[in-house]
DNA sequence: ATAACAATTGAACAAGTGTTCAATCGTATG
DNA sequence: CATACGATTGAACACTTGTTCAATTGTTAT
């Protein structure tokens, strides 16, 4: 909790729940080695020691992060024999993502 | 750092600057009550008292929020006697947010 | 100047976070 | 079966983060 005051009139742009659910999406993108992993998964379906070998990172680490990623169902994964490949969950996130990539390559105004 | 592996091969999508750039702003966004605070800004110039309120939050929490949104450059000030009015700071941020909140909002799949 | 109002600031604390290391699980191949 | 490989898991750690409270700065009015 914040405040004592019992202040509440204002109508909402977007309802309690899913504020919280954004804010979870935009959490896990919030993390530099989250974001690339989720950028790396943009490109195609990638092993998860593919991931880390492309990003420079421990398997553990990226398999810690691929955990929080699923759980808010950013990607999911895929298994094929031993490896298992990660993708972007859904084209809605994909589109999402590929937006913010844009708007940051950009930066002209 | 992460790995000891000397790995690095693969092409970028986003340059690692851009990469903490962006994720220093989704980081912003990740918070629950400061995603509000930047919804709220989204309709208007807000004065911080009036965020306060409207979001049931103490005028310092909000204060606090707002210090760490204006560094990432996502709301910006503009004193109006004693009163201070944020709003987001350019149209760019204001259509990535709005992107995002349809995006939740829909949700049909 | 003094008072009142709006907002910022800093210290302090609990709770959460990213990362590493070692151990474990699952699947294929000898 | 055993061995090797890929990935997950859990404990532990330092570090960061969100929030509160009290004090302070800036602004307008009396």
């Amino acid at each position: 909790m914040a405040a004592p005051k019992t202040a509440k009139s204002a109508p909402p742009l977007l309802d309690d729940d899913k504020t919280v659910e954004l804010a979870d999406m935009f959490k896990m993108l919030g993390d530099p080695s989250r974001l690339r992993i989720v950028t790396a998964t943009l490109e195609g379906p990638r092993a998860v020691g593919e991931i880390a070998a492309m990003l420079g990172l421990s398997v553990s680490l990226v398999s810690h992060h691929l955990r929080l990623l699923r759980a808010t169902r950013l990607v999911s994964p895929e298994r094929r024999g031993k490896q298992i490949f990660y993708r972007v969950h859904d084209q809605h996130v994909a589109h999402v993502i590929r937006d913010m990539i844009a708007h940051v390559n950009e930066e002209a105004e």
